[in-house]
DNA sequence: TTATATTTGCAAATGACTTGCAAAAAGCAG
DNA sequence: CTGCTTTTTGCAAGTCATTTGCAAATATAA
């Protein structure tokens, strides 16, 4: 494993919440180069140690989002679009629904995509309201 | 209103399920300009006469998808990611917990994206298996 | 119909993400 | 360690959805 690869996994394994490629790029700037860290995350992600997302912020557009893959199943997140914070809403709880979804239409869940944004408690005082 | 808004807005009612932009221009290519469905198709949203959400299919990569906004209430879909077509999973059933969420975590919920993504039962029939 | 506001097309820009290619680093055998 | 093979990296350039500036065309108001 080279170094570029592991200071990636490292950064991620130290987040407590899902990182865009374009702000880990930036923090890994003077470390190596963004098509790097873009080839990284795809090997990272194809040897089940890193997980994605793509997700839509009015603020800064649409982006991949990666998360280190330590144990602990897929979750589920908040997104504020005021200080572009995550806030983990836990474990998947939609497995169960998924099935009936499956049975009902016939068709084979492959993967699915569930968040939520708006402003976080902390955003919202100091945007006053 | 403008005749190009107008069959933009005819196409999205006409369609039992969402479009993307791409795929939208494509169809009215020769009624006008894609930078013209754009830009109504913002229109429209602004107006509350269309909905859309962003959807990233492993084929055609992330895309915004429209629909029509007539009376019915806010949707979820299953994507193929084989034909490409959507399957209509009834209206939001995720208010509830999102109330929940939000007294739960002090944040308030202004959008929330779910879908699935995977092969319907026709195309598993035509892949075989 | 004329004046004013909005919309359109075209060309060019943006921004995330990918790709070709040759140099550099990592693995491996001796 | 050393020479050799494989993988990874950086750089430049490309792709693709989406946006933007600007002047011409169209719609709306007077
Ligand atoms: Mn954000
Ligand atoms: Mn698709
Ligand atoms: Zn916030
Ligand atoms: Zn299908």
């Amino acid at each position: 494993m080279t170094k570029a690869r592991k200071a990636i996994l490292a950064r991620l394994k130290s987040a407590k919440q899902p990182i865009s490629v374009t702000e880990l790029a930036k923090q890994l700037s003077d470390f190596c180069n963004p098509v790097t860290v873009y080839r990284n995350l795809h090997y990272l992600e194809n040897n089940n140690l890193a997980t994605s997302f793509v997700l839509h912020c009015s603020d800064h557009g649409t982006e991949r989002y990666y998360s280190a893959k330590e144990g602990k199943g897929h979750h589920h997140w908040f997104h504020c679009e005021s200080c572009h914070q995550f806030i983990d809403l836990g474990g998947c709880f939609y497995t169960e629904q998924m099935r009936q979804f499956e049975t009902e239409h016939g068709f084979t869940v492959h993967d699915h995509t569930f968040y939520l944004t708006g402003i976080c408690e902390d955003c919202k005082q100091e945007l006053g309201s």
